[in-house]
DNA sequence: CATGAATGAGACTTCATTCAT
DNA sequence: GATGAATGAAGTCTCATTCAT
């Protein structure tokens, strides 16, 4: 199972494109090996089987992208501004490959138990991120310290994931960038708003 | 194709059943057919096809659900106090049916793109609602004015959603209902929170 | 699993009969549903898949084979005369199905190791019928009592069926019953033959 | 095709040790390969193809066992005498390689027709032994002079293989050389036994 | 109204063989 | 001579839907 070389990228990039453009339930695996300009058989020289593609392309495009955001982080010195890049650097990121939020935000999310619970170990990571910036927040007083952590993870990836679907599902129609600010707004002043922190 | 009568209850509440004890991917129709005590066939006299059976499923919960919502939602005057109901409500109604909340919140996401879009029009009432909300809170100047509407739905949603979603991955091991309170007062008062609106 | 009705005698026969014209490796099922005039998910019906059907094709013919042995022995007295008319049934039935007699010679043999130590245990039941023989014959001491009647057993079982595949090999083009009294003098004789015994 | 060579022998020697091991079905090219220390593509550099390569492992093995049982036989003089040296020999080889007689007792079996015939015409050179040995026995009056011999070589032979069958399925727990004396006994008297012949 | 036996399309995966190096 | 990465054909089984009873 040789799991490097440039057959295993154009694999992987093969399947987001197919994925992307025919759904989750059409992406079979002669299909992808069309886009890749490979034998079918040969996805199962890096592959062991059509799960382990599809948990492969959501752990290279994951690591990468919570690997730059993780990078981004390290320039910031408050939460709030940790909070920002982060929102950010998410939607910089979907932004910049449509293909890639479509596969991730609604694709991938239509798989068996099974494969949601490996993509779910790869997220971990990510949801980590945010905890960090939440205790960090917390423990410098910036952050209410009465809240429970967990539920305020919940609420800041719940938004920002809720808000990339939407836009995946209205086509990429406006851009997505611009809404880093309001969220991170309204994530920090709640919906009653308006108070100095961050103005 | 009959749309009431008691074995259309029994059906619907047989492909609950099934789909939270065996997963979507394993609630095949005879299987659905079997818990309701009917046979395959009866099931087509009732619905159009599989899909049809399944966005029935969510209609009538998820009719139920936003009805129920409504009502109580009537009985409240701020638009705080709204919120709070629309997430104690969502909670509780989700915390007393625990089969349904698996449905809802895990399996009925794993399917594809058309059914999806016909789940999302059901979910649109919902959606409405808490707009409403906001719209009321924006007017009144409870909330902040120059939040854009959409972007607070999809944070409050967002927040809502991945709270349950959170509750039933870790089956159900603690009380959702509870979480209303500090849910709510997160979304008021945002992350730096602590200040006197809710308090 | 329906284990009864007229498709499943029908698939029963359509697999001996494609099998022996095509060979074990060559007997797709969608080739063995073409020959029963059933289609092809008809066949999971009946059968819990491929091997099933192979196991049970091997049951029904070996069992009806065996009962009609048994049935013919239950005239016969003494145990050279239940010899002779073990390998004569032997014959004249493989004799009377030639396709039959190219699967359980050839083709059934061609299977992996499960497969085998199923049919292995139906032929268990012929192998005991032939030491009920011995047994009989040794007490009354007609044959050698100093015999290991399993060493009898594997010389008895493995005569016969050496000749019956070898008649398979040669396209049948002799007559397969008329060896059954040579070869049971031969037995009972032994090489150096010609002694009062069977003359 | 070189048919020679260190690497060939090689080659023939994995082969039996992969197919004793991992059985017929699981011993694909590769395997054989890496058993035998060689890249895949050398594997075509002295075999045709790998049924081939199966019918070459019969044939050096097979080769070397009828002429381990020639040579013997050389030192024998009575029909009765080469018969027990060939029984003796034919168990001796075999339980001197244990991994051989799985490999030629069971997993060779599970071939295509074609590849059984190609077997079979190795065979010949065996069964022609035991004609030899059967026509010199009947034309020196040893052996019952009115047998048709091939019924004679079909019994003889097909008594030695089952019996061998039966002791490579009984995972070799028994001597089976010890089996010679009184299988040739049996062959030599039949089931009534007992006469002066050979005692 | 209700039944349930029958249908048949469709995809993942294996592995013998090749050929550029 | 030797390598081993790449090829691509081919078959079992599932399950939504129908329709004769």
């Amino acid at each position: 199972m040789k799991r490097k070389g440039p057959k295993y990228e154009k694999i992987i990039d093969a399947a987001v494109t197919v994925i992307a453009m025919h759904g989750y339930h059409q992406s079979q695996v002669s299909k992808i090996a069309k886009e890749a300009g490979v034998a079918d058989g040969t996805i199962y020289l890096y592959f062991k089987n059509k799960e382990d593609l599809l948990v492969s392309v959501f752990n290279e495009k994951m690591g990468s992208f919570i690997e730059k955001t993780e990078n981004e982080l390290k320039g910031r010195q408050s939460a709030v501004e940790k909070l920002h890049t982060l929102i950010e650097m998410h939607f910089k990121q979907l932004e910049a490959d449509h293909e890639l939020s479509i596969v991730t935000q609604l694709e991938l999310r239509q798989t068996n138990r099974d494969l949601r619970v490996k993509i779910g170990e790869v997220l971990k990571r990510y949801l980590t991120l945010i905890d960090h910036i939440l205790k960090d927040g917390m423990e410098s007083g910036t952050f209410n310290s009465d809240m429970d952590y967990r539920l305020a993870r919940q609420m800041i990836f719940g938004t920002i994931d809720e808000t990339a679907t939407n836009w995946v599902m209205n086509d990429h129609r406006y851009g997505l960038r611009r809404l880093a600010d309001p969220i991170h707004k309204m994530l920090i002043n709640g919906l009653c708003g308006h108070h100095p922190h961050v103005e």
